[in-house]
Formats: C-alpha cells, sequence, structure tokens
DNA sequence: TTGTAAGCGTTATCAG
DNA sequence: CTGATAACGCTTACAA
C-alpha cells in the first residue's frame, strides 16, 4: 500500500509528530532530523493524503464551477479564466456541466454542498433550485440572478444592448429583429432586451423580440431564424443573444440569399477570443470574461473570509468592430 | 456548526451505526427506526460529510482531467464529454488547465496523485513529466504518448492526414502546405504530418511542413502564416493544424488577397460542433469527441478495476465538406 | 434488529 | 527540540 506518515516515522526512527512538522515546517527541529525525515520519504515515495489533512482542517480547497457546458467558447473561457486564478489562491477546481438540466444542478449541488468544496461559483441559467437557498456554503453567481444573499458578478448587459442596438441603427437599419432567451429567466442577459427595447423606441422604432430557448439544438434554432425572416421580410439586421447564435443567422440568412452586410447586418453577443479569431468579421459586443473571473474569484474570497461585498459588480463591454454590421 | 453523524443519532435515540445504516441501506432496519432518523436527519439539514468518508473508503469518487485549456472548442467539447460520461458512472471531475506550463503540470499531478482522485485523463502537451512514471494512480491518455503504461486514446490521426491532403489534391491543388506542432513532440498529431507526407509523395507533389506551436498568441502565428504566402507565393492550398489556425490562414490570405476557394483552399482540423456551427462552410476532419470520451472512461474503469486493455484505441474520423476546400 | 469500538491518515494540544 | 494522544466524521467487524 501507499506509504504513510508512520511508515516515514518508523523508518526515520521519529514519532509522527516530528514527521507532520517536517511536512508543514511547523516548530523547531534539528537540521539532523529534518535531513533523516526527508531521506525516509524519498525513500518510501511518500506522499501525503490530502483527505486526511482534508478531514481534519474540514477544508478542501477545492471550489466547485456549476455552468451550462463548457463546449460553448463563452462558458469555456470563463472556466479558463476561473480556474486561472483559483488555483493562483491555492485553489483547485470541481466542475459541473449542468447543460440546463435542473435534476442534474440539483444533484451537483446536493453533493458539493456536502463539505465537498469550500465554495462555489454558479453560472447556470436554471431556475428555481431550492437548495441554494439553504446552501450553507459561500457563492457567487455570474452573471445569474439567484436570491438576495448572492453576489453577482456580471458585464454591463443594459450598455450591451445599447452599443448593439445603437449600432445596428447608425448603420442604417430600421427594422433591427433582437433574440434573446426566455423571458421569465431572471437573467442579468434581459437588461439587454431592456436595452434594445429603449434604445428602438427612443429612435422611433418599432421593437421586436424573438425568444429562443439555449438549450435546443442548432437545427432548431436555425428553423426560428428561418421563420424570423418568413414573417418579417422587411427585417434588415438581427441583433443576436450569442455569436454562435449570430453565426447561425447568417448562415440562413445567406441561404435565403442576403448579403451580409449588403442587405442584411447582425451583431453578435460574447467577443470571446475563440470566435473573435474564427469570424473576425463578426461585429460583436464583447463580455470581459477576464475581469469578471478576477471579480467572482475575488468576492468570493472575500466571502469566505466573511467579509462583507458588495451585491451586484458590473463590468464594462467593449464592441468589436467588424464588417457584419 | 454543521450537524454531524452522533446529533442525528442523538437527537432519534439510536446510534451511530444506525444512522449510517440508514444513510447507505444497508443490513436490516425496522421502518420505526428509520423513519425517526430520516425525520431527525431533516429537522438538522443533516448531510453527511463526504471527505470523512472517503477517507475511510480511501477513494474520492473524483477523476482528473488534465488539459491545455477548456477555452479551446476541441478540449472544451471533449472535457464536456467526458464530464458526461464521468458523471453517469457516479464520478465527479476535477480540472487542471495546464496551458503548455509544465511547471503547472507538475504541480497538478503533485496534488493529484496524492489520493486526491481515483484515476486521471491527461490530454496535455507537455513532455518529460517524470510524475507520470512512478504515478500509483489508473491513467488514461488522450492524443497523447506518455509512457509504455499508460492506454492511449486517440483518432485516427493518419487517415484524418490522408483524407485532409486527398481532398486538396483531388480539389486540383499541387502546391500544398502543411502546418504542425513541433516535431519532437510525440504526439499522434504527428501522424498526420506522416500521412500528409506520404500522401504528397505518392502524388508525385513536394510535401512542405511549417512548425507552429501550439502556444504561440494569435498574432504570432499570423506571422508565421504570413511568412508562409511570402516564402512560397505559389501555395495553393494549406492543410492546418487545426480549425482555429485554418482559420488565421484564411483570414490572412483574404488579407493578401487570395480568394477561397477561388484561387486557395483550405481545410482545417478537429470539426468540433461549435466550429461547424460557426465556419459551416470550412472544410475540416472531424474528431469523435463523443466516442473518445466514451471509450476513455470506460478504458479508465477497466485500469481502475486492474482488468486489462489494450494499449491504444483509434477511433475513425470524418471528412466535413464545406465550400473552403 | 441494534450497539460498541476500532480504524481511515492527518494535525494540534499539551507535556516533557 | 521531541513525543503521546485526542480529534476530524464516517464505516464496518464483531457482539449482543
Amino acid at each position: 500500500m501507499t506509504p504513510k506518515l508512520e511508515d516515514v516515522a518508523k523508518l526515520a526512527k521519529v514519532s509522527k509528530t516530528t514527521v507532520s512538522r517536517v511536512l508543514n515546517k511547523r516548530g523547531y527541529l534539528s537540521q539532523k532530523t529534518i535531513d533523516r525525515v526527508y531521506a525516509a520519504m524519498r525513500e518510501l515515495n511518500y506522499h501525503p493524503n490530502v483527505v486526511a489533512r482534508q478531514l481534519y482542517k474540514s477544508q478542501t480547497n477545492l471550489i466547485g464551477l456549476l455552468f451550462p457546458t463548457v463546449a460553448n467558447p463563452f462558458f469555456g473561457e470563463l472556466v479558463d479564466a476561473l480556474e486561472k486564478n483559483l488555483y493562483r489562491q491555492g485553489f483547485k477546481v470541481l466542475i459541473g456541466n449542468s447543460m440546463n438540466d435542473p435534476k442534474k444542478e440539483a444533484a451537483y449541488l446536493d453533493q458539493l454542498l456536502i463539505k465537498q468544496v469550500d465554495g462555489l461559483i454558479v453560472g447556470t441559467h436554471n431556475q428555481g433550485i431550492k437548495e441554494y437557498d439553504t446552501a450553507n456554503l459561500p457563492i457567487v453567481a455570474i452573471d445569474r440572478i439567484m436570491n438576495a444573499d448572492i453576489p453577482i458578478v456580471e458585464s454591463d448587459n443594459y450598455r450591451g444592448g445599447e452599443l448593439a442596438t445603437e449600432r445596428l441603427i447608425q448603420r442604417g437599419a430600421k427594422h433591427i429583429i433582437h433574440t434573446n432567451g426566455p423571458i421569465d429567466l431572471e437573467t442579468p442577459a434581459r437588461r439587454r432586451r431592456v436595452a434594445y427595447e429603449g434604445t428602438m423606441q427612443a429612435h422611433n422604432l418599432e421593437p421586436l423580440t424573438y425568444t429562443v430557448d439555449f438549450n435546443i439544438s442548432a437545427k432548431a434554432k436555425k428553423e426560428i431564424f428561418e421563420k424570423i425572416f418568413q414573417e418579417h421580410p422587411e427585417v434588415e439586421a438581427v441583433f443576436a443573444a450569442n455569436d454562435v447564435d449570430a453565426a447561425l443567422i447568417m448562415n440562413v440568412a445567406q441561404k435565403l440569399g442576403r448579403q451580409v452586410p449588403k442587405d442584411f447586418l447582425v451583431i453578435g453577443y460574447d467577443g470571446t477570443q475563440v470566435v473573435r479569431e474564427l469570424m473576425p468579421n463578426l461585429t460583436t459586443i464583447m463580455q470581459p470574461t477576464a475581469q469578471m473571473a478576477e471579480q467572482a474569484v475575488k468576492v468570493l474570497g472575500q466571502r469566505m473570509n466573511n467579509e462583507p461585498t458588495e451585491t451586484e459588480y458590473i463590468l464594462p463591454v467593449k464592441l468589436w468592430s467588424g464588417t457584419s454590421a
């Protein structure tokens, strides 16, 4: 079996306490003892058992990350940034891709709450999971409204909606359609819809929002987008809920003979690095993923130390100016 | 503090053993006792402490995933699929984005080997990390050669290289350049280079491979790609190491006045779902991420049960036929 | 059908 | 400077 502290102690002819002291560099120790212990460790290829340590300290140095799926570039980039920040602080990352399945999310939660992690960062879109309320655990939400106790880190969705809409108007479009998630979801992304509608009205234009569930397949989405063109042949521009949707819309538009940007404009949302590399011509609103991650980790740290925090952190967005709008 | 087993036992007026039995549905118990215990649990909002259980069982039900970064769509999709499969088997996932930093990879390894995880799935590109050799832990590699003890799951890189090269030749290109990672890395992706070179020679064409480090920035990559056109103005097609590189190359080509596919062809590699949605016109080789994930998890399971496994699993690739080549 | 007690591998208190 | 020993919260022989 894997050697334990006791084996090292025996081999080095010292007590367990001493080995533990060497391991944690605590207290006074003679150099001779230290050397003997290290030698014994090497000889046995000893590695301390983290779980035993976790039990005693009742902390795991693990942070849970609950997101829809890292297969989506936005969440992939965000999770990557979170991991980087957490690693720097000595935390490792336990990841759960709830994939919009409330059952899976609740199951994860149930298991993570159980002292498996020291904290949680949540960015899923599911609603009404009651476990969050009784969760006796520091939590931070990213782009998701949970309950009054849980601080939110988000990008400036209102400004993003405004920027996108203004861009399309400024480019000469009048019939502009917006796609967004279900209206009943209490997500900050809803503010984009509000911004879009407000900006349209301020310009005496008629807002029109299509609801597109994010869980559905690309094929189903495309059908909805085709309907947009059928039901509103006058449409000149679309402000999409995210970049993948924007790409799908461009694709549909081109199939229907619309040329971008000559007679149809598209603007996306998220603007991750990968998407900017794959489609540099797609005009989009960039969410500041790096700063969001940094802020979330910082706030989580404060929560874990019982320091006070704000309830909401709003980070600035930027326009990525391509040729699609 | 959070309630423990003992508190539940006291409240229900039974022993710790009984509570544990109820919790694990083991042995014979009277319904009355069961009900009393459940009631007590609810009253205290009790949740068992996983770490204590982990210590006793000396297993964590955690699997470590070591990959370069989930911000890259290929690894994002792969990690997503791995998580899905592992979750189904009752495992949770601890993730490490080594980001091509050998120090970080070694540090992760050091900590994960320490009884923190029950198994490891590795897909990083770093070389020469000796910890893997002494690792007393079931490991499976994805698209990476580690050492003789560690089974590899990969897609059919040779066939992929062949398919891509043949496609370009069949489309009429003669001056075809291939980009690939450093030749000294013992990665299965090297077989693509071999396949490319073999296929070219079989058609009496001269192969030419440019080495492009994957860790470098998009900007640095673009400079290398520009050099391709400068140094080889006769180039008619590029078989890129991956889809992101393919996109960058297309971008550079267009900036230099080359029209795709009229006078320049590009074929990518990976063919993840997101990329196919964003750039449906990009011809590429699709790696079977879902099957690779499933196979890796299956093999890891066998390893963990000390069952014999093959040393190599090669899964079939497919061509995604776009318009870029 | 239920309980007692030992043990999982650490750390920390206290004594020397 | 070093060593017994209890404790972290759970599971499981073994006993009753």
